[in-house]
DNA sequence: CGCCCATAGATTGTCGACAATTTACGCCTA
DNA sequence: TAGGCGTAAATTGTCGACAATCTATGGGCG
């Protein structure tokens, strides 16, 4: 039996259970941006000791969810233009550089469960028109792929486990919606048709333009709720 | 006053002054590669509780010097062909990217403090030619300089605090010496004109091309204490 | 003889309390 | 009234002990 990735390993220990808990509040504004992080609060909200909650707010800072400085505390990081643009700036690169390995790595079979994956996706979409909350999980799920479709699991660990989170609290507290959705489906069908020509160069270019166009579409959000 | 980052933030609390120690342990190869970590008798070596040394290993797992898998404790990474052709592939293309950046947000009195450092280098390298733990410390030192330069803090994050602990074992317990040494100079000078004449692409290219460069050393001796 | 299972030992995960440091408040002074 | 200082409260860091889990050894069974 071969280990999983970290990434979608299921939570064993208290801390993991906790740690999960605390991501979701955290991405979905449950528990405010810029806001402290009281730990005998949240030790006796999840009713357990200080031990495993200090654990999972290591974690959380890990994946830049909070921000701790020594002796005084963690704070709840906030989203800003600066943040986003420095967070998708790298994440073109690093997503670019994701499909241009999948073009090298991936199996035959893997494109074909992503082009169904795809398929599925548009099907469904079909259905409930302009429903983001599908559309936010559908385009996760294709990023996943294609991201451990690299088969670097450094990259897979930076895309997955420490930059994917804030991705998504980016998008869900700033929406993503309006006609970006139907043209992500075609965005993602012609890089998974790159990658299954074995053009990483092409796969490349065409994920660093739809994170480009994606960065654009929170941009113009943020701006509008800053004015 | 504005904040330091983290990357050479010092010591306040016993947990990080314990994490230096074993960073520098398990990447001066102190405690052998893929040797199994015993939190007893961590905890007794550097007579402090569990505590703080589990904090500690929490960001030894972080900058993947270690490997943990829950209720079965920690094991210190192996190094392997694999996983240095993961790693070098992945420093290629966010050092390339640093530098592109660089070129664009360094300032002018930035760049030539970053020459005079090399000028520095080359100087004391002709004294103690071949020498190759100033060269490592310098070669660090200007590399640890662009990717500041690059004002991305996501960017820094992933080289200074995950990435360059793992690159400097390899770097340490598989050598980098003969020609490669007195090479680098050039390289890191020829860099450094390309992001001075705001050329980022070049510095990008040759980035890129000086770090296989390096790769293809470290390659080299990994095979041949395989064979 | 090899494999599986049970038990003993050791290790990791969690807990509650104490120590060290920071933050908040009130007081004094200029 | 504004600013600085000292104390008190709260928060974080650390400790030692207990509970839950895994590993290793030995015995039984096919």
């Amino acid at each position: 039996m071969h280990q999983v990735h970290p990434a979608l390993r299921q939570p064993v220990t208290a801390a993991d259970r906790v740690l999960q808990e605390i991501q979701r509040a955290i991405v979905e504004g449950d528990i405010a941006a810029g806001s402290k992080i009281s730990e005998p609060e949240l030790a006796r909200r999840f009713d357990l000791s200080r031990a495993p909650l200090r654990e999972a707010l290591a974690r959380l800072e890990r994946c830049h969810l909070i921000e701790r400085i020594p002796n005084a505390g963690a704070r709840v990081v906030k989203l800003s233009v600066a943040g986003l643009l420095a967070l998708y700036q790298l994440r073109e690169n690093l997503e670019g550089l994701a499909c241009k390995l999948a073009a090298e790595q991936m199996s035959d079979t893997e494109i074909a469960e992503v082009r169904q994956l795809l398929d599925q996706h548009l099907s469904s979409q079909r259905v409930r028109e302009g429903e983001s909350y599908y559309q936010e999980a559908g385009d996760l799920d294709f990023h996943y792929r294609i991201i451990l479709g690299s088969k670097n699991s450094y990259l897979i660990n930076i895309l997955c486990d420490e930059l994917y989170y804030l991705v998504r609290m980016y998008r869900v507290q700033l929406g993503m919606n309006g006609p970006r959705v139907s043209r992500a489906f075609d965005e993602h069908k012609a890089i998974i048709n790159a990658i299954a020509n074995r053009d990483g160069e092409l796969a490349d270019l065409l994920m660093r333009r739809h994170i480009a166009a994606s960065r654009r579409n929170i941009e113009l959000k943020l701006q509008q709720m800053g004015s």
